[in-house]
DNA sequence: ATTATAGTTGAATAACTATTCACTTGTCAA
DNA sequence: TTGACAAGTGAATAGTTATTCAACTATAAT
């Protein structure tokens, strides 16, 4: 194993197991992907947004109103969710309407909000016990 | 609207909108743990301790040559993945085995990866139209 | 035409974070 | 007891990124 002896700073203790999770582990590509994705939701900022234009299409102007920010710091964000295809606009007048451009990422969210709720409920049954 | 008096830098075009939006909206609270918890996913060398991990019980060190990284950097990782119950550890002898502390994680990991494929097929349709 | 407003954008700053390095702890084997 | 090695950790560094600021464009209204 030439790849390990230069960057990893340790003997193979299982080298079967490490086999067996290389041969099954994706492809860097597919990671990077995955973890951009992730880190796209993973801002409190763009959830607020991504929340919002769930319930309903929405101008830059009301995103900054109901989250409270500029339109600056708002435009800023919707533009790398545009980019990377989680919203698109049209444009009416001054005004220009943004919409989720995939439900998918509505799927993730909810599971996310199990995930915490979940974990909530863990935290207090294990109070009560105490 | 005091509020958006100070920190909003535009004028409310649809109230309605706004107003509904804002009823709706969670707590900031949920916000920031919905974001952590995708913020903790959103990093590649986490994904793949996690999709390692998803396969079966690993020790540091099994983790270090899979990643091809060193254990001090792979540590602190499990450390904060630790410190957020989603990865739990026991120990045995000099080492430190972990496992998956929520199988939520792998749901979200899941569903991530159909988005991904989704859109590399999408990408691909388009192409074969031009 | 001029003014006002919605939205975008590039640069700068400040805050955050992944990795490295050097060191420490704990356990096993000789 | 000593040496070797797995793992953890604090501090430092380097890279990233959210927000701010100051323009700028485009559209609508007077």
């Amino acid at each position: 194993m030439a790849r390990s002896e230069f960057t990893c700073d340790c003997n193979i203790i299982h080298q079967d197991v490490v086999n067996d999770a290389l041969s099954k582990m994706p492809d860097v590509n597919t990671f990077n992907k995955l973890a951009e994705l992730f880190k796209l939701i993973g801002d409190t900022t763009r959830c607020k947004i991504l929340f919002a234009l769930d319930q309903r299409e929405m101008c830059v102007c009301d995103l900054a109103n109901v989250l409270n920010m500029t339109k600056s710091s708002i435009s800023h964000q919707l533009a790398t969710l545009r980019k990377n295809e989680i919203v698109k606009c049209r444009k009416s007048g001054k005004e220009v309407y943004y919409t989720l451009d995939d439900n998918h990422i509505v799927e993730l969210f909810e599971i996310g909000l199990e995930h915490i709720n979940h974990k909530e409920l863990e935290r207090r049954k294990n109070n009560e016990k105490i």
